[in-house]
RNA sequence: GGCAGGAUAGCUCAGCUGGUUAGAGCGGCGGCUUCAUAAGCCGUAGGUCGCCGGUUCAAGUCCGGCUCCUGCUACCA
């Protein structure tokens, strides 16, 4: 969202200072990851993706992010763009073919990337490690050296198996490649220099762009039983997407992306730099489209300091945050405040939140409104705009530092500047003390006038900030009658017009509606091991999890045991008929006709796989528990409900109707018994 | 291990091509005000600019070394 909403911002401004601008995305469908959650979900990946894009676009609509077109990778419009893009490739002569041996899930049925393999470390005996490197040691090996390996998707041991791939020669276009990276000026400095001294520097690899069937995604027309790898498709898409924008609105694709006065500009995240800066600009240099005039990139977003993860539980989502009753426009302006145009992470401090959207927002610009418009609902605005002291003028020539700010993707500047007029606004409401002049029927003429000052002020300051804050834009537009949507309009101020009656535009926040935001259900569940994305997690990271609020709670500690008092004592062989395991689930799926029940599939690491229906669908969505250890009664009866026979019980804490899974520290395998 | 980026007030950061007493916002502290969504205004305290050395009339700013942090990368591109 954080990307998003930056894209959002630096679109509104071109279209707000009255140029052409399309803003594009594109969900991102095809892979590995996508398909192998599918087959678990029980589920064809294109209905897994068409379940996404409706969520994207519901949160990307609840942000005010308005997308001209929202495509995705999986259309015909990308088919045929990236065959015309492999045409012009295979015409150059760029793709050649050989064979490579790979790791094979046979279980599967598919080839496993190195991260989707775990085994013991070959050099320190480390459980649990990855196929390319061990966390314990540190040492790197190739993934067919480990130990027991297992495939983390079905827990099969892999097969070496050659396959037939094909590469994409990027050496032709080493000097191309150098001197757009280092000389165009479409990327920041720290990327260029990542570039130069990581892959230019030596001769271009072959990029290996197939994958061998299965595999969800593009067949290679010419290439049976081959799909392409989902970072050949994933870019193309940019230019699909333009292009059904282009069907529906009778433009010509040429027009964009074969014009040199059409500036093309992407936004991405840190992690996936080098498909934009090398292979995506080889792709467009052989197509014969435009090269973007910016890559801009950014960091991660993390939570007071740290890094956020679903792992973690320190995970927020977009509808999270709309739950707990916080408005869009305060998460856009935040967002904005901190962004500038380098790749640094962005922090998200709940502290800091609150004190920008209430100080900055609600205290300083909203405030403007609210203390003078009341004054003039009755007679409007002044005929003529009054000395001012040469506020107005001063604010609005002010416009190109703040243009250029936004230009240059420095939102934390142009949001600063902006700030500081809002500070000058106030100042002088201090100083003219409307309150006073309102006392004295004579002064009634002054007094308007001063309205007429600060309501100028106020506009200019919402023009100002519309990109960030469309939906304020348009409260104060009918405040004042007249539109916030243009940018010159901060040059000419508003005379003679009506206002409307004051409303309030934006409410204020309230701490604990941030901290509700971090204890969703089941937030603070340590979710499992290398799993579902294929991301190491960075070192032992024990349950970190974010504490619900009511927990660290004295009082509400004590409210629990009142709640649910200690049972009876037992003896320690009571306890130790009781066989409690650690479990993975495997898979999970709601209970169709079940209000509460979640279908687990769990695995004690072999053996057969237990079926247990949990009472946790209210807490829980289905796809977040796979992959994840929990910890499950193992020697419970088996019992026949009405959906089936449950094998077992899985353990979580919790009183009126909270549900908290349980976790165990990292290392803890399934299987393990707990003592 | 390789590479990149960073280290400036309690916090988040500005400090361009080296040049007067190192800045902003937030926070802290003190005061004023009451029109406004307990909002606003004024004042004030805080820094050996990571450490060491060098160049210079002059360095947070350039050069060398060191320490620490972060990220990327290491097999797959």
């Amino acid at each position: 969202m954080v990307e998003d909403i930056q894209t959002e911002v630096f679109v509104r401004f071109p279209k707000l200072r009255g140029h052409e601008a399309i803003y594009l995305c594109a969900d991102d469908t095809h892979g590995t990851a996508i398909m192998i959650r599918a087959q678990k979900e029980g589920r064809t990946p294109e209905a897994l993706i068409a379940d996404m894009a409706v969520q994207h676009q519901r949160d990307f609509a609840a942000f005010g992010v308005s997308f001209d077109h929202y495509g995705s990778t999986n259309s015909a419009a990308n088919l045929e763009q990236c065959s015309q893009i492999w045409q012009a490739l295979r015409a150059r002569g760029m793709v050649a073919e050989r064979s490579v041996d790979r790791l094979y899930d046979p279980v599967q049925k598919t080839f496993l990337a190195d991260r989707f393999v775990v085994g013991t470390c070959p050099k320190c005996g480390g459980l649990d490690q990855y196929g390319d490197s061990c966390e314990k040691c540190g040492s790197t090996y190739p993934a067919t050296e480990l130990k027991n390996p297992r495939s983390v998707h079905s827990g099969a041991t892999p097969e070496l198996r050659p396959s037939r791939q094909l590469f994409v020669q990027l050496t032709g276009l080493q000097s191309f490649l150098t001197d757009w990276t280092q000389n165009s000026g479409a990327l920041q400095t720290e990327v260029a220099n990542y570039l130069a001294g990581h892959f230019l520097d030596k001769p271009l690899q072959d990029w290996d762009v197939s994958r061998p069937a299965p595999y969800f995604g593009f067949a290679i027309p010419d290439a049976p039983g081959q799909f392409w790898y989902v970072w050949f498709d994933a870019p193309i898409g940019y230019i699909a997407a333009t292009k059904e924008w282009c069907q529906r609105t009778g433009q010509s694709l040429d027009a964009w992306w074969r014009n040199p006065q059409c500036e093309v500009v992407h936004f991405l995240g840190k992690d996936i730099t080098y498909f934009h800066t090398l292979f995506w600009p080889a792709l467009l240099h052989v197509g014969g489209f435009q090269l973007p005039r910016r890559v801009q990139i950014h960091g991660f977003l993390l939570v007071n300091g740290e890094k956020m993860s679903k792992s973690k539980g320190t995970f927020v989502t977009a509808q999270q945050y709309l739950e707990a009753g916080l408005d869009a426009d305060c998460l856009r302006y935040y967002y904005a405040s901190k962004l500038s145009s380098k790749i640094d992470d962005l922090d998200f401090r709940p502290e800091e939140f609150v004190g920008k959207a209430n100080s900055d927002l609600v205290g300083r610009v909203v405030n403007l409104a609210s203390r003078s418009a009341r004054f003039v609902e009755a007679t409007g605005l002044s005929a003529k705009y009054p000395d001012d002291g040469g506020l107005f003028a001063r604010a609005a020539a002010m416009r190109d530092t703040i243009a250029a700010a936004y230009e240059a993707c420095d939102f934390r500047e142009a949001t600063r500047l902006v700030m500081t007029l809002a500070d000058a606004a106030n100042e002088y409401v201090e100083q003219k003390a409307p309150w006073t002049l309102k006392k004295d029927p004579a002064r009634a003429a002054e007094l308007q006038d001063v309205c007429t000052v600060v309501l100028n002020l106020f506009h200019q300051i919402v023009v100002y900030l519309q990109p960030v804050l469309p939906s304020l834009a348009g409260k104060a537009s009918r405040l004042l009658g007249s539109s916030c949507d243009r940018w010159n309009l901060v040059e000419t101020p508003l005379v003679g017009t009506k206002v409307a009656t004051f409303e309030h535009m934006m409410a204020r926040v309230e701490a604990a509606k941030v901290q509700a935001m971090f204890v969703p259900a089941g937030a603070s569940t340590e979710a499992a091991p290398p799993a579902a994305k294929g991301k190491a997690s960075p070192g032992p990271t024990p349950i970190a999890a974010s504490v619900p609020a009511a927990a660290s709670d004295p009082a509400a500690a004590a409210d629990t045991l009142a709640k649910e008092p200690l049972a009876a004592e037992i003896s320690i062989d009571d306890f130790q008929k009781i066989d409690l395991r650690i479990a993975k689930v495997v898979a999970a799926e709601a209970v169709a006709d079940a209000k509460k029940l979640l279908r687990l599939t769990l695995s004690l690491g072999s053996g057969p796989t237990r079926n247990v229906f949990a009472g946790i669908k209210g807490a829980y969505e289905p796809e977040q528990l796979v992959g994840r250890l929990v910890v499950m009664v193992a020697n419970l009866a088996p019992r026949t409900m009405k959906f089936g026979m449950s094998e077992g019980m899985v353990i979580a804490a919790g009183t009126d109707g909270e549900v908290f899974l349980l976790s165990p520290d990292q290392g803890a395998r399934p299987g393990h018994r707990l003592h």
